[in-house]
DNA sequence: GATGAATGAGGATTCATTCAT
DNA sequence: CATGAATGAATCCTCATTCAT
């Protein structure tokens, strides 16, 4: 699967090719099974040069879990903005599309930034999982709107938004090619399967 | 985490003690990022006596995914033989409740299983590879037989597949003693939800 | 005893010096013998650093091996075209010196040419058994030739070849300085010796 | 090659299967390129049992140093006395003889004899030593009777001892079943040209 | 920016050997 | 006699990183 980083974000030049060189490796090895000689050979460059752009190994993979933090945080956040005033389950489908599309959009980065945050050195997870703690809550306060509303029946809300944030997660594990549905058909399932859970597709 | 291996298929002594400690570690630091002399180390013996129990490191791993996708078959198909004749709603809910507990009562076991099976020879993931399709089509038959019957209702059943298998691989991904719920509490509430999915819950 | 390669062929700096202690050490204890690290404390570089010049500790005696033949080809073919259209008795004394030299001159790059070559991979060793296979040709053709025209009276020619061919790799093996012989007078006893093995020193 | 220790030395039992087995590893990869392991595998024992017949590694290849050295100063010392009395041209042969059939009948061990004495301590070492210097007197005080008699005429008695002597030495690196030359052909050549090295074949 | 050479630490694995059973 | 488990030392080699050029 090719290593496709956000719009807007990559870093030009040889600085974007290693942090894309990067992407693919630690996604595919884990972040300690990809050494910054592969790296740098998929890049085309010596090993050592790696260090005149990064310096270290760890600072790539936190540029790419930032990265795909931020990317998270910009896409719910629009999708809350876009949607506010909306009944709650308009703006949860809302919320649920956004985030199924980023993990078909971005898999990769997907599952280097939930999987190997954990090699990171707290300082430079930190920023990185305030940034998760914000979209729960976005997702959280939707969900909690609805039940107030009377629109979402749930004996469990906490469970219910870690479930409905799972569905999005898992989906990085599988969408490809190889499976013959749109970006579009997936978000727009997944998102009604949300809705069900919340009890709101009645 | 404390490593729990289901029971009745630790090997005794230090092959055991062996295979805990691996899982531990490769939870925690994937399987390049574990060391041989870690799991010694925690086991207590020299490094190189791991190699008079497994003869590599790859054999630790194996033996692990294969103890995690058996025990994930037996759960399954134990659920499934329960519920043999019951409406395909109970069914399911058998299963994802099994699904389920499968990944509260054995969390490391299920990130290892799940998160390092790539870093395997496809020789020795095959076996495993097998099994997890064994169990999806033991999910996806349930899910078609109620539609048959008029019991479920869904335009693309196989992402609703996917989606409720899913659902239970997140659990391992926070399921522990800081949350305060019950690991039976967590099954039925996921049972629900996957009802809700395929609404059959109305 | 100094390990002495061919001039010329010696790569410049830490190549070069990598090789020489490679040689001593192969030639004393054999390839298996020696350790990478012996070899690096011998050169005054850390172990790792031998890995800059050389992918492996095989490729280091490959490349021995390689100029131990090439050598072998160049002295021989040298003395061969030097006396292009004498006598075959003449032809054959300068191989035979020529060979005796070589081995008088660089002792250890004979005896890890001959005796480590079962150590490298076939794809490693082939270039240099193509080489040994010439030289013994170029012997061949002269002991044929001296029967062919009536210099030469032998029962079997090839045992012949192979002793005189026998006689020389020999040398290796113990001359050195604490013979009191000089290189050139080893030379002409042994070619004498060859030349009454084929019954020319008539 | 298989590997045939000479009648009558080899110990009974577990004891003589190892001196096998490590003669024809020691012949294909030296002494340190064989391990112990490798030893006991083709025995068919555990590798701890090795330690109940020998005390160490180096022992066995001792034993078969000694073996090997043992029996070529037995082989010679028959030859030299079967033939006392005879001319000096027809003891050399003899001599001669005996010692090309020794390395026609067990290259195997003549390779580890001759090219892994170096990895023995000076202790286990010096036996061997020793028999092989009183071998080469052997030759030497025959060459030196011919050329008193008048019956060989040599420049450098030294030399042309040595150079028979490696002669032989060097028929264990090529001699098997793939030549189609019997081992008393070849002894009957090598000894005819011994005699033409020493001048004694007009 | 880029590189080749260098390094200390550590990787997985094998070594010869020991010992309780 | 034989073994399985154990070990400390050593194996080859790769690691991330540095630095002079």
């Amino acid at each position: 699967m090719e290593a496709v980083l956000p719009e807007g974000v990559t870093p030009p030049g040889t600085r974007g090719r290693i942090l894309e060189a990067g992407l693919e490796l630690f996604a595919e090895s884990g972040f300690a099974g990809a050494s910054i000689r592969q790296i740098a050979g998929m890049v085309g460059i010596n090993s050592a040069t790696l260090y005149a752009h990064y310096p270290s190994k760890g600072h790539v993979l936190a540029e790419l879990v930032r990265i795909g933090h931020e990317e998270m945080r910009t896409r719910l956040t629009e999708a809350a903005a876009k949607t506010r005033g909306d009944s709650a389950a308009r703006q949860l489908a809302a919320l649920v599309r956004a985030h199924v599309l980023l993990h078909t959009d971005h898999p990769l980065l997907a599952v280097v930034t939930n999987g190997e945050l954990h090699a990171l050195p707290p300082e430079l997870s930190a920023p990185s999982l305030q940034l998760r703690e914000e979209c729960r809550l976005l997702l959280a306060d939707v969900v909690e709107r609805g039940i107030a509303d009377g629109e979402f029946e749930l004996d469990d809300p906490l469970l219910a938004v870690t479930a409905i944030g799972g569905l999005g997660v898992q989906v990085a594990q599988w969408f490809g090619p190889a499976l013959d549905r749109t970006r579009e058909q997936v978000a727009d399932q997944y998102a009604r399967f949300a809705l069900r859970i919340v009890n709101a597709d009645r």
